[in-house]
DNA sequence: AATAAATACGAACGATCGTACTCTTCTTGC
DNA sequence: GCAAGAAGAGTACGATCGTTCGTATTTATT
């Protein structure tokens, strides 16, 4: 399962006479979607952008019909990058705390190769988008609805591998183990301090070691 | 302990003859700490602001010398309403456990009666300010740092009443209830539903009992 | 080589941003 | 009652915001 589910990667055009066109428009999302981590999504002007990819406001601007698709096209960017950071190097083979932990680390490992400037890009724009109705809040729900859904996957995986108790609480679980992403994540950004990754992990390893079959 | 540390509550002159003014300017504030858990401190205008309080531009900015000075009295806003609505009714008699139960008690439920509209004040703007160095961010930080140094106190305490077990990671354990704390707002607010400010309840619940003193 | 489309630029727009100034209104102390 | 000072309104400034338009330059098809 992947968190892309928008048509972004599809050329649509069979023509190969865009080539500038689409490696420019990759370009400036790219910029965006790393600007926005720090920035955020409305504090990302158009003029900063331009000048940061050495274009100019108009010529950036012919990219995208508005500065809410321009914002729409860079959450599709960060998802796309997320899912090859994060999401891919769990997808081959591993199942239940398996796979569980190698996206615990991949997470946490996107986090302290600073893929983000400023961490999470789900996280840093769901701040300014949490109280913000419209499509780009609505597309990042949406995205934080799958993310959370393949944690729960992994969890009733790990239940069916006996891996851990059969009587564990999966919603509970799948928020505790999201609790100790987000708050890597948080303090990590806000203190400068990578121990704050460890302790993530450290808390998600707690965790299953609490969940773990009982003897009976 | 407190977390405030500077001086706004402080009259400063005796004179009786500022009642409208101050009574202004903490209406101002008051609406300003509420609004930045929205629109976020840099998104909060100061036209917004005026026209929210009632008031016209100019008349507003009088109160303060600049836009960062406006920032920073918000902020100083924000940790009296935090220590008035968390803190304060977790400072009497209580000691370990027992206080820490009531703290994450008044931290979940100024969430629940949305206390600030876009959920905890600093969690809102730490995501902006992670990453824009300055007083504003120097400030927010200094307040987390209190924060978890709080956590950490009651944890101390739960020691040496032995609540918990004297072996235990103090660190991590802080690290770990912050977490549930951050999970619980930050998905309350962006699934608008409160199943997770229970969830983040018993997560601090099943943590405690974890760390209980295991029988030798 | 010629045409058409794609791409980018420069200039300018109305609106709004933070900020500064002056002027009126109201309260307070003598 | 009068002068002093605080509180707020009104207006206007330079800068920047998102956005539009016309034009030049590059690229691909014929």
């Amino acid at each position: 399962m992947s968190l892309i589910s928008s048509s972004i990667t599809s050329s649509k055009s069979g023509g190969t006479h865009r080539l500038k066109g689409q490696s420019s428009r990759t370009n400036i999302l790219l910029t965006a979607a790393k600007l926005a981590t720090t920035k955020g999504l409305a504090g990302l002007s158009i003029g900063d952008l331009a000048s940061e990819v050495g274009m100019s406001k108009s010529g950036l601007y012919a990219h995208f019909k508005s500065k809410e698709e321009l914002e729409l096209a860079t959450i599709e960017m960060a998802v796309i990058i997320f899912d090859r950071e994060v999401l891919q190097p769990a997808m081959s083979a591993h199942a239940g705390t398996k796979r569980l932990h190698v996206l615990v680390d991949s997470f946490l490992s996107h986090l302290e190769r600073k893929v983000f400037p400023g961490g999470c890009f789900f996280s840093a724009v769901a701040a300014e988008l949490d109280t913000r109705p419209g499509p780009a809040r609505d597309r990042v729900v949406e995205v934080l609805g799958n993310w959370l859904a393949l944690l729960r996957q992994c969890m009733i995986e790990a239940q069916g591998l006996g891996q851990i108790d059969p009587n564990t609480d999966i919603a509970q679980a799948v928020f505790e183990i999201e609790a100790m992403l987000l708050a890597a994540n948080f303090l990590f950004v806000m203190m400068d301090n990578p121990i704050h990754l460890t302790q993530g992990r450290r808390g998600v390893e707690n965790l299953l070691v609490r969940l773990a079959v009982a003897p009976a």
